[in-house]
DNA sequence: ATGGCCTGCTGTGCAGGA
């Protein structure tokens, strides 16, 4: 089973991005972040077309996330849970569903923008909750992936150029934190399970040619209980739909399961 | 050179992204 997650930067720009990427790269199951679409402009048919059911929490303009399950993959139609329990927040940045016995869980973390502003501080609260929830999670589904857009940088190589981004938004002592309390709830990141090319990120500014000068920064995550880590035989970042007219500003994440 | 771009909105420039 190849599960992928990719921030599309509003689904009804990428739907086309999307549809064609599933064909390319035959992953199973696709999460996505910032839909910015509301449930009922989300184009659950033209992806029941493409052989995909779709789960998905949106909202108008802002946030957003969905699950896409090819045809013939099993879900647990019950399983289905939108946002963080107990964390009241109208902002919907999560879904899970359990497939083929894997919890899947399709996360849009919140960006921050800066250090000690109020959205950084709700990024504080809303990681706190996360890694509350996962950690109860992880306890009923030995089996999880936690996909998504993490909007940290776990660590300095995983940033173009480290000493710019010291201290910054998305590289913050603060932020590595939550991510490190993340990974000793016993998940591990997918990408460095693998011997990976050097400079490799996920996203890069639309602006100053950064993606022509790989000026980008490693956000985007897959991260893996104990049990499905030892099952993850590859993982990778796919640059190709980046190149493409139109492009998000992020790049989908594979992991290959068996 | 501290900006630059992209998206959605009911805008007539702004907020938000990262």
């Amino acid at each position: 089973m190849k599960i992928a997650t990719w921030n599309v930067n509003s689904l009804k720009v990428r739907q086309q991005h999307v549809i064609d990427w599933l064909e390319l790269s035959r992953v199973d199951v696709l999460c996505l972040q910032e839909l910015k679409l509301p449930d009922e402009k989300f184009p659950r048919a033209d992806f029941e077309a493409a052989g995909f059911k779709s789960w998905f929490a949106g909202q108008k303009t802002y946030n957003g996330v969905g699950i896409l399950v090819r045809d013939g993959v099993n879900v647990d139609e019950a399983s289905i849970v939108r946002n963080i329990p107990g964390f009241d927040d109208p902002q919907q940045r999560v879904i899970a569903a359990t497939v083929e016995g894997v919890r899947i869980v399709s996360a849009y973390f919140p960006n921050g923008q800066a250090v000690g502003s109020e959205k950084f501080a709700y990024k504080m609260r809303w990681l706190d909750a996360l890694a509350d929830w996962i950690g109860a999670e992880m306890k009923l589904h030995p089996k999880l992936a936690l996909a998504g857009d993490y909007n940290i940088a776990p660590e300095d190589r995983d940033v173009h150029d480290p000493k710019a981004w010291e201290g910054q938004n998305l590289v913050s002592p603060e932020e590595r934190a939550h991510f490190v309390r993340l990974v000793e709830l016993g998940l591990t990141d997918a990408f460095r399970k693998f011997e990976q090319p050097e400079k490799l990120f996920t996203w890069w500014d639309y602006r100053m040619l950064a993606f022509r000068r790989n000026a980008g920064l490693r956000i985007d995550h897959i991260l893996l209980s104990a049990e499905l880590a030892s099952l993850c035989s590859a993982c990778e970042v796919d640059k190709v739909p980046r190149k493409w007219d139109q492009p998000s500003d992020h790049a989908p994440v594979i992991a290959t399961i068996g």
